[in-house]
DNA sequence: TCAAAAGTGTTAAGTTTACACCCATGA
DNA sequence: TCATGGGTGTAAACTTAACACTTTTGA
């Protein structure tokens, strides 16, 4: 009677994507592959691969992520389940799309290399296969909103950066520009961004303070945008 | 070669899960039965059901909320996946929750009594199993962000409301109290508000005016709601 | 010596909040 | 006649946006 009450339904193969966000020299840029074996060869996508038996959907995704970047402990969030019916042609796969923020600095090239991947500029993507374009703007869409409220871009620098480098990576992902003195007025009043004593010399002759993130300071609204979201 | 690519994996069931919001009396409501079935008779659980093998997870919410229903062309929003591995005790099943915003006077009230389902007050839910209860909340923080970004309360009213009605649900969807002339300045300045010359006799003695939607007008910030997000 | 990025405050404009009374009606 | 919900405007507090110049230093 229980079984009968699973078993008579149908099963299906199940996916998780990853949308790989990175930050280098001002840009915001997402790690893509190439693929070099079938199906599909030669096609761009993201990084994906298929939930096994004994494992849960978050820790899939974060399996997909350590096998292409040697990286554990990585931010994620879920993007949303894509299920159309004939998304993927080969076969009926629903997939599940996680975000993940990182250092690209921290990523193991060794591996990149061996999934033929790629760090493209998010406002130069080639074309994605399947619904995979359809992911990455929601995931975009997401990020650019949570960025807004929550304090997750420390995610994608380095543990010591520069206010302009901060700056930048707001402007990356928000797609517009910020002014440098409401910009830095803000940052003076997040007690979780501490400036340190050490000065960054390669972004500037002068040099500029590095600063940290503080993730036990400070559980006030940790906001670096000024007013509501925009539409 | 092909085949192999997909054959050798894992296949899952998956069902999709509706969290159905309803407003009557100043209440945010959730539709749930009390299962007189097995497997779990006597729980209360959310409406779901399995997806079948050539229908979309849009389609299979849309079927479910359908059945206990009756109705289609209702305002639905995915949730997200919920994939731990036990998270249903009689099977590995995935399940992807989608919530759902109409108006309760419209339900098929036939329907319901067969699901044994009930409209329950939010602050005053029985326990669900397996996941739900995180479903839920889920859904109601993402209804709290967006109804206070984009206008949807409108699928929980009737086509035509009260001041006092608008106001009263997005009281019961923020949690908390607004001010009634700041609200009915807001109320003005958005264009997809239509006063109507109708006055509602029930709520009152004095009657008050009657206004509908307007989905056609205005593309402008339509937030009823001042300020940024509360934390 | 100059190009390039770092750093620094003030003011005006706009937005949000707080607040109290009269009106119309049915019971 | 009174209890109930409907309807209305203003001023203070706060938040955001706009804006320009000086500093440091390596090339």
């Amino acid at each position: 009677m229980l079984s009968t009450f699973y078993s008579q339904n149908a099963k299906f193969f199940l996916a998780v994507d990853c949308i790989i966000f990175g930050f280098q020299r001002g840009n915001l840029k997402l790690l893509l592959q190439q693929r070099h074996f079938e199906p599909f060869k030669g096609e761009w996508s993201l990084m994906g691969g298929f939930v096994q038996e004994n494992e849960s959907l978050d820790d899939a995704a974060k399996r997909v992520l350590y096998d292409l970047t040697g990286l554990s402990e990585v931010y994620m969030e879920q993007v949303g389940a894509f299920g159309a019916v004939d998304r993927d042609p080969g076969a009926r796969v629903v997939s599940v799309a996680y975000y993940a923020l990182l250092d690209i600095d921290k990523c193991n090239h060794e591996l990149k290399h061996q999934y033929n991947a790629h760090w493209e500029s998010i406002d130069n993507l080639p074309n994605l296969f399947f619904d995979h374009s359809e992911m990455v703007e929601k995931a975009r869409a997401l990020l650019k909103k949570k960025i807004s409220r929550e304090p997750i871009g420390f995610n994608l620098l380095p543990s010591l950066f520069t206010l302009s480098q901060l700056q930048s990576l707001y402007e990356a992902i928000l797609g517009e520009a910020i002014d440098k003195r409401n910009f830095r007025k803000r940052v003076n009043e997040m007690s979780f961004i501490e400036k340190t004593d050490q000065i960054d010399k390669l972004g500037s002759k002068r040099g500029a303070y590095l600063y940290k993130f503080n993730k036990t300071r400070g559980r006030q609204t940790p906001c670096l945008t000024a007013g509501r979201d925009k539409p």
